[in-house]
DNA sequence: GCCACTTTGTGCAAACGTTCACAAGGGCGT
DNA sequence: ACGCCCTTGTGAACGTTTGCACAAAGTGGC
């Protein structure tokens, strides 16, 4: 087990869920820096990024003690220790293999390109689409992928091919030595032990979304005949709420 | 507190982990029914879905008794379940808003207009989309938004705008009864109690592969000139691995 | 009808994540 | 220099999720 020396702070052991707020954290202090705000406290943070502030301020002990008590945390120096914890001081080749509708979208995406990734490459077995551009990036074939992948240094690919392709290609970025894959594709993709797979996928956000909305709807009718209604409210992970309801009767719900 | 009645089994309370897993399921066992597979068992079910199959009868067990012992679940029988507890039984219309990219992905996506959704419309701000034709549908003008939903009885907006744009359509959209929405614009929507909001967010995903990335290269130097490599795999959530390494050195992780 | 084998469904404990509440600590006015 | 006020950083309590391990229950062979 070999434990590395004390370097200053705590490093080796930040929670997944801390990981996968930082990118949001880090989205909003962007958008502070860009308004030409100076420091934030962390409940002001909290509040744009949609989370309690107790969970951010944990969440940013991890990185270190950043902020200064009684006033905040300096803006510009967040953004640099974020981005450092994220890897983002470093540029990262991205190869994207699909350019239907969705790779094409990826590669427009503006937040995509900008800060700490880079496109390297779009690739699309399609002989018709081969050659045309894209975001600034002729297509190459998708023969090209290791070539292009082995010129690039790349070590993350992204999928955007219909599923049936996915795990072939997912194969090949493997072998070519891309460790980190994000996967549109809805498969699930086998690899080999060290490499990461991420999924998104949109039909399964519209079908949990689906399920609120129904719970949300359910009339149920007993043996009485009595009627009992499930409006319920159910605030679920990541998502503010701005008082004053509208919709919905009452809610047992945060302010 | 209105505590619903027994009627029959446990119905109030599936855990919120739970449900972001029966999407996959019900997409691993819609892939058994086409390959004609009558029943599976957990552990191949698991095994499929990238999970463990303890945790997958723990979550199918919220459901109901739905399995036979010694047996296994019949394939039907479970989607048919499972599509109901998701209320997928019933047809849910969605708008779409924004018809770039992003937006056409969406509406040429398969498994979208699928099983238990289906496209109510394709909108958009800019004149020049609006008219054109998305996978079947002609764009119409934003204005659009409140006629179309009151007409098809909208519950479920997808926001695909560019970030600037996307509050403005989410508060048309939940004024004009939207209670569900699935946000691609990369900013916190602020939505009244009641309204339900889930993001997808492209470059987070990326960002936290670049954070596993960035741990699985990282060499450091201590001042003894040491060389600590902090290589170790870092297994996440919801994906499979396939024995026999190719990349990364040896692995903690489960088999 | 009974036994051996298989697989489900679940009690339990450990791991993980969230939230509260407050002590520690820095800035600012006097 | 002192004390007040504000905000961070974190200990501790709580809730949720995971995974093991096993009893309960069904099937099929004899």
């Amino acid at each position: 087990m070999s434990r590395r020396p004390a370097t200053g702070h705590n490093t080796q052991g930040i929670p997944e869920a801390t990981i996968a707020r930082l990118p949001l954290y880090l989205r909003v202090l962007y958008a502070c820096a860009e308004q030409g705000i100076a420091t934030v406290s962390s409940e002001e943070l909290a509040a744009a990024a949609g989370v309690n502030s107790a969970k951010l301020r944990k969440d940013l002990s991890h990185l270190g003690s950043y902020g200064t008590r009684g006033v905040g945390y300096d803006v510009d120096y967040l953004v640099y220790q974020v981005s450092r914890e994220l890897g983002l001081t470093q540029d990262w080749p991205v190869v994207i293999v699909g350019a239907g509708n969705l790779g094409r979208a990826l590669a427009n995406y503006g937040g995509f390109a900008s800060r700490g990734f880079r496109i390297a490459a779009v690739l699309d077995a399609d002989p018709a689409v081969v050659g045309s551009e894209i975001a600034g990036h002729v297509v190459e074939g998708a023969d090209q992928i290791e070539p292009v992948i082995a010129r690039h240094q790349v070590s993350i690919g992204v999928i955007a091919t219909p599923a049936g392709a996915a795990q072939g290609v997912c194969d090949r970025l493997v072998a070519a030595g891309v460790t980190s894959i994000l996967n549109f594709a809805p498969v699930v993709l086998s690899v080999p032990v060290g490499v990461d797979v991420r999924k998104v996928d949109l039909s399964i956000e519209l079908q949990i979304l689906a399920f609120h909305a129904q719970r949300r709807s359910v009339v149920r009718v007993d043996q009485d005949g009595k009627r009992y209604y499930e409006g319920r409210v159910m605030p679920a992970d990541g998502r503010s709420a701005v008082a004053g309801g509208v919709v919905g009767e009452s809610a047992v719900a945060a302010p």
